[in-house]
DNA sequence: TGATATGTTATCTT
DNA sequence: CAAGATAACATATC
């Protein structure tokens, strides 16, 4: 599922795809998924796409913003140019998408002057699209915690958030008001890159723990980039070019329940922490 | 067939 | 009241 790596792998396409383009024609094919005035970005152009935490900013030329979370199962798709609109077959198979675009899960396409498309797939309809004006986007900035790939992703900061309270440290670093961008692949590979028991209270870490667990987040975050993101099995996340990305391979623990630890061949354990699935080896998390 | 998965938010509980 | 826990959202898959 999108986290920051998928996000950001997106974001760095769109951006290629999209600058200077100039909105001609929005298709809403699912309407509560789409929020705001649509006569705002007609005719606007894109000047810049941006990502905090998991939301991706399309910025237009006009003081408008066009906001996107993807949720659990949505996809940005970008087709170039054609000169008909008649339906797109992919040439790499789409997650629920029918193989075609648009497919029985496009929710939302967005038309371009020069007759490329941007299509917005999402299976389950959790996912939105939201005009906002750039001056009212400060109220969605303050619901994030730092970039942990950004300087204010401090150790002092980390000590600070932990030591404030005892729920499950996997739980606090999925909480996306106090690091942002972090889903429950990321969360699971960290922990066991630094030897961290999911289930321990954050606030009994020593400093040694969180300066791996630091270590672990941006590591990790910083190599899925680079394989342009986790296409995890049953999992939508696809590039805007619909190919999967590539760090499903390097996975460790993430949807490995039963199999070996690569570090000791102990079985990976699943369990459930705050309603969501927690993988680690019992052996080498403590 | 009904449980499961998933990120976020709304709502309930402690 | 605030922190923490849980339900709700949609829907294909097993």
């Amino acid at each position: 599922m999108p986290e920051l790596p998928e996000v950001e792998t997106i974001k760095r396409e769109l951006k290629k795809s999209l600058l200077g383009k100039k909105i001609a024609q929005v298709k809403i094919l699912s309407a509560k998924q789409f929020v705001g005035r649509l006569d705002k970005i007609i005719g606007a152009r894109v000047i810049d796409v941006w990502r905090q935490a998991k939301l991706l900013g399309i910025e237009l030329n006009n003081g408008f913003t066009v906001l996107t979370h993807l949720k659990l199962t949505g996809q940005l798709v970008f087709v170039a140019n054609q000169k008909t609109s008649a339906v797109v077959k992919m040439p790499h198979p789409l997650p629920f998408a029918d193989n075609k675009l648009p497919g029985k899960t496009t929710r939302i396409i967005i038309k371009f002057e020069d007759g490329s498309r941007l299509f917005f797939n999402d299976l389950r309809k959790f996912g939105w699209m939201k005009v906002v004006e750039n001056r009212k986007l400060k109220a969605e900035n303050l619901l994030y915690g730092p970039e942990p790939l950004e300087k204010s992703f401090t150790l002092d900061y980390l000590k600070n958030i932990f030591a404030k309270t005892r729920r499950a440290i996997k739980i606090v670093l999925m909480d996306q008001t106090k690091i942002a961008g972090l889903g429950n692949i990321y969360a699971n590979e960290a922990l066991f890159k630094a030897g961290i028991d999911p289930r321990r209270p954050a606030n009994t870490l020593k400093e040694g723990e969180i300066r791996a667990l630091k270590e672990a987040i941006v590591s990790i975050l910083k190599e899925a980039i680079k394989d342009r993101g986790t296409s995890a099995a049953d999992d939508a996340y696809i590039q805007v070019n619909a190919r999967p990305g590539g760090y499903q391979k390097k996975l460790k623990v993430y949807q490995r329940e039963g199999q070996p630890c690569f570090r000791c061949h102990y079985p990976i354990q699943r369990i459930k922490l705050g309603g969501r699935s927690a993988f680690f080896c019992p052996h080498c998390q403590k």
